[in-house]
DNA sequence: ACTAAACACGTTTTT
DNA sequence: CGTGTTTAGT
């Protein structure tokens, strides 16, 4: 609602400009010839490929301070695209550093979906919706696509809604519109799949609602069909950057080829070997064909790296050779030797775990004569995310901090939608996907029967859900008991409205309110299931949360695209999360578990797109290896439990790809003499070194023999670690009922230092560090 | 209408 | 194995 207002404000700058040209360039001190040429060619088309490690972001961010130094532009005339929130942030803080001032005036420094939101509410109209549309979750549009599967008499149970969600997502990537899904496609989802999309368009609009794909599309589709709308933006937008240029998708690249179409100012930065998001919809092609779309582009290559040790770039260039068709560069350093990868292989998964908590428990403590290392400085990347747990489970066990970085996002958890959605229905009481999720929650006695009639009167007289429900009340065709609670539920979000414009009040005390007198927060104390108490949790830090915002609707706005939880904590805790997640992060020291064919390179990945799969997992483990900077650990297990179900695998054909050279092999006894059964068999020399060779060198192994490989089952008292926490046991007894976490509820049944005996309810026997345990009484709220 | 118990199903990866 | 979803029983 703001930025456009300024547009002559900006035409005042010429001469500010013209004073800013004689500007002191600090931000360019430092910078290598290549980085330089990058920064320093403002007009016309730019490739920037760089490596990982090259000091990307600082020529993005140097760029954008010399524009603006320059006087190229103002600050809202620099359009600036990224895909992550995260990454959107950090330029942000590092061009106000380089500036040392805050950029509070880059409007247009976001990720695609957070520009596109933008624009499309100046443009909705455009595209027949009001300006204040609702933006849909994955969740939203499932449940939408299921209610029009069924209406179509589609058997959900053989045509999951999720998969339909997909193959619209799938269309909407490639810029496709329901009269634009070519024949090729028409058979999807039993062929129904065009007509279901063409549906749920016509669906959306009534609703005034997008989903993610539609906040692109619509724009694409307003930029094709109103030359004026785009001609002011062309214009309006005098520089063009795009961050990981490499993950665009179709529907991306005719965005941004759209805007760049007048001047051509646009300066793309990717690197096609860590393309790994193929899957949805990125199209490696788009910077491969760079040169081609803009003719005349200058081509700058950032192949100096300034991350990792030799031994690391080895290890990650001998494994992206394998790759055909790359656009090639070679990565290089002037850093120290350092040490070399590290491979290991375990009997299981279980073991493995246990292997990588014991190593960070001693590179803490500066093992190998290596200097200590902070938790901070680690990181575990795994390939899926169900790796995570068995890392969960056993730091969970020997209380190693660790903090999980895009798990199960806050966002998306049942309470927090809930909570959401009393909110969506009072800022915007016409929001019926909001309406419908919280009408019965808590239970107001009304069931299927009660919502459909409900749906019926909403239908009948052409009004919203809300609406409906009134009537439906009014009119007594919802009686009883029910009936009684509808009309106070009706009443409530009425005055919850009202109160919204109330400057008494402020919206952080209208949502505890709204949570309150709805009854929400009432049902999950009543609630007696171990996860309860966790739930009325974020409920709190929900709310805690919206005191960073102006109202509700700018909070509404901001979870809906900025999804990604920010954890203040910034105690020191391993990181854990998938090789995705990690894309432009650094640690010192990495551990990447699992490297086994099936898992990594994924089984469906290769199933699915055969060579090019295989290569886009090829490129995860660049990525995953160009994490490191000093130290990286590869390993793998022989046996893994999936669905319960005991596997064995062999190792991952990447690790036939890692240079000897560069690797020194570790193999705990366990597969020592064929406990590892098909390593021998014809394998790379790299697998029959990791059955044969000894181990005794790894701190890991020594700490864990000097421990017994069961620690906390059997913990020998001697070994025991010094530093013993018995204030945290001092408060429970024997038979005290206690609450964990990840555990739930469950009795003491035995205390040994700072350890407590545990039989959980539901988990089961475990034996728990005294500080993640508290009284079952002492539960929040 | 709500609860408990059986049951199927699934694991990439995300704005 | 764990979760979420359908079914049968109150």
């Amino acid at each position: 609602m703001s930025s456009f207002d300024d547009i002559d404000a900006f035409e005042a700058g010429a001469l500010s400009a013209r004073a800013m040209a004689a500007r002191p360039t600090p931000y360019l001190d430092g910078l290598n010839p290549a980085q330089r040429e990058a920064v320093e060619a403002m007009d016309g088309p730019v490739l920037m490929l760089a490596g990982a490690g090259t000091g990307k972001t600082r020529a993005l961010t140097a760029r954008i301070a010399h524009l603006l130094t320059r006087g190229r532009a103002q600050p809202n005339e620099i359009l600036a695209v990224t895909f992550t929130n995260k990454a959107a942030r950090e330029m942000k803080n590092r061009v106000s550093g380089l500036l040392r001032q805050p950029v509070e005036g880059m409007p247009w420094l976001g990720t695609f979906h957070s520009i596109s939101a933008k624009l499309l509410r100046r443009h909705a109209e455009l595209v027949g919706l009001k300006s204040n549309f609702t933006i849909l979750d994955t969740d939203d549009v499932q449940r939408l696509l299921k209610q029009l599967i069924i209406a179509e008499n589609i058997d959900d149970k053989r045509w999951p809604a999720r998969h339909l969600a997909g193959i619209i997502d799938d269309w909407k990537n490639r810029a496709l519109t329901p009269d634009k899904v070519p024949g090729a496609d028409t058979d999807a989802f039993n062929s129904r799949g065009p007509e279901l999309y063409a549906q749920y368009q016509r669906r959306l609009k009534d609703l005034n609602a997008v989903d993610f794909g539609d906040l692109l599309l619509h724009m694409v589709t307003i930029f094709r069909t109103h030359e004026d709308v785009l001609a002011q933006y062309q214009r309006w937008f005098r520089y063009i950057l795009v961050d990981e240029y490499q993950d665009t998708n179709v529907a991306q690249y005719l965005w941004l080829r759209l805007l760049a179409g007048g001047h051509k100012n646009i300066c793309c930065v990717g690197d096609d070997d860590q393309s790994i998001y193929g899957w949805r919809g990125a199209e490696v092609g788009n910077i491969l064909r760079f040169e081609k779309d803009f003719p005349g582009a200058k081509v700058v290559r950032l192949e100096q790296n300034y991350r990792s040790t030799p031994h690391i770039l080895a290890a990650a260039s001998s494994v992206i050779r394998g790759n055909q068709g790359r656009l090639g560069k070679e990565l290089w350093t002037d850093a120290e030797e350092g040490e070399k990868l590290r491979l290991i292989g375990h009997w299981d998964g279980e073991e493995e775990a246990r292997w990588v908590g014991e190593e960070i428990e001693a590179m803490q403590g500066g093992a190998r004569g290596m200097r200590p290392v902070s938790l901070n400085e680690m990181a575990i990347l795994v390939r899926a995310s169900h790796q995570m747990r068995a890392f969960e489970d056993r730091f969970l066990t020997i209380g190693l901090p660790y903090r999980v970085i895009g798990g199960p996002r806050f966002y998306e958890r049942m309470e927090i939608r809930d909570a959401m959605a009393y909110f969506r229905v009072v800022v915007s009481p016409d929001d019926d996907l909001a309406f419908e999720r919280i009408v019965n929650t808590p239970k107001r006695g009304l069931g299927d029967k009660a919502q459909q009639t409900i749906q019926r009167a909403a239908r009948a007289n052409g009004v919203s859900l809300l609406e409906g429900a009134r009537i439906a009340v009014a009119s007594g065709e919802i009686k009883g008991k029910g009936g009684a609670a509808l009309r106070e539920l009706v009443e409530n979000i009425d005055r919850w409205g009202r109160l919204t414009g109330d400057r008494s009040l402020s919206h952080v005390e209208l949502a505890e309110m709204i949570l309150d007198e709805s009854g929400y927060t009432g049902m999950w104390q009543n609630d007696k299931t171990p996860e309860a108490p966790g739930r009325l949790e974020n409920l709190k830090e929900l709310v805690s949360h919206l005191e960073e915002f102006e109202n509700l609707t700018g909070f509404l706005e901001h979870v809906s695209l900025v999804m990604d939880n920010e954890s203040d904590d910034d105690s020191p805790k391993v990181s854990i999360m998938t090789l995705h997640a990690a894309k432009g992060l650094e640690f010192p020291a990495v551990f990447l578990p699992g490297w086994e064919d099936g898992l990594f390179p994924s089984q469906r990945s290769m199933d699915e797109s055969g060579l090019k799969g295989l290569e886009e997992e090829r490129r995860l483990a660049y990525v995953g290896i160009t994490r490191a900077e000093e130290l990286c650990t590869i390993s793998f297990a022989a046996n893994r439990r999936i669905f319960g179900q005991w596997q064995s695998a062999l190792p991952s054909r990447f690790i036939d790809e890692l240079p000897e050279a560069h690797v020194d092999v570790l193999t705990p006894p366990g597969l020592y003499g064929g406990g590892y059964g098909a390593a021998g068999m014809g394998g790379s020399r790299l697998e029959d070194a990791a059955s044969s060779a000894n181990v005794y060198n790894s701190p890991g192994w020594r700490r864990m023999q000097s421990r017994g490989n069961d620690r906390p089952v059997s913990q020998p008292r001697e070994s025991r670690a010094p530093v013993i926490d018995l204030e945290a046991t001092s408060r429970f007894t024997v038979g005290d009922r206690v609450f964990h976490q990840k555990f739930g509820y469950g009795e003491i049944c035995g205390i040994e230092g700072d350890k407590l005996a545990v039989a959980f309810d539901k988990a089961g026997d475990k034996n728990v560090v005294a500080k993640f345990i508290s009284p079952a009484d002492e539960i929040p709220f």
